[in-house]
DNA sequence: ACCCAGGGTCATA
DNA sequence: TATGACCATGGG
């Protein structure tokens, strides 16, 4: 990816070349405003790959409504929503929105624990294997299946979303055409691999997103501009 | 009434 | 490659 230097607009002097730099300070920051998430919510490894297809671009509250209807239905697990027929799979998960789509993607995603006999051989793959498998389930898109990844199988894949894009973009780290791969890689490549920092950092993001993302003016109060490091916008020529 | 959530697929140009 | 339509409920 290309990167030129990093101007600070506010204190007027330049910043580390490398956007890389900025992201475990962009952490702690975080970290420091919100503190620990406590991600993900769910019980088991299966009840997260769950929810991480009931969450595509929907509130979570409305997906631990779908959830609770699952659990009564006794639909948490492999065998138990493999019982169900896909009217009644999409009934129980109506509250999640997208219900008739996301009975599909569920069942297809549980089609893939079966083909390898259970959940835990499928999470018996190493992680580029996993991944691919993942991808090839319909309905399971890079942050779905990073989601599986980092927060289901427990594998150091550093998940991109909305909330990523828009704060990278905000604070000059990252073009807004940058693709999905070049955003996880600005991650990947700048920290060490660490599953419940990975955990935890994308957690904080959205946290961050949910806690500012039109409700108050961009830069009241926001802890990424309590200092003017986090006010630096990309220069062509210094 | 309007906007959009912890996305992904598919059809077009 | 890059937009746009579509899926659908619930809370602000």
């Amino acid at each position: 990816m290309k990167t030129g230097p990093l101007w600070c607009v506010n204190c007027e002097r330049m910043m580390p070349d490398d956007p890389g730099h900025r992201l475990r300070p962009l952490y702690d920051r975080l970290l420091m405003a919100y503190g620990p998430q406590g991600w993900w919510p769910g019980d088991t490894a299966f009840e997260v790959m769950v929810g991480a297809i009931l969450t595509q671009n929907t509130a979570w509250t409305n997906v631990e409504k779908a959830i609770v209807n699952l659990q009564t239905a006794g639909a948490l697990t492999p065998a138990g929503l493999l019982a169900l027929s896909p009217a009644e799979l999409a009934n129980l998960i109506r509250p999640a929105g997208y219900f008739n789509v996301k009975a599909r993607r569920l069942h297809a995603l549980v089609e893939l624990v079966t083909q390898h006999g259970g959940l835990d051989a499928l999470f018996a793959l190493d992680t580029a294997s996993l991944r691919a498998q993942l991808l090839d389930v319909h309905g399971v898109g890079p942050e779905t299946a990073d989601c599986i990844l980092l927060y289901a199988a427990e594998r150091p894949a550093f998940v991109i979303d909305a909330y990523t894009r828009h704060i990278l973009g905000r604070l000059g780290l990252a073009p807004s055409s940058a693709r999905y791969h070049e955003l996880q890689q600005l991650f990947v490549g700048h920290l060490p691999q660490d599953v419940p920092m990975f955990n935890e950092y994308h957690a904080l993001i959205v946290r961050h997103g949910k806690e500012r993302c039109r409700t108050r003016p961009v830069c009241d109060g926001c802890p990424l501009c309590a200092d003017c490091d986090w006010r630096q916008r990309r220069r062509q020529n210094a």
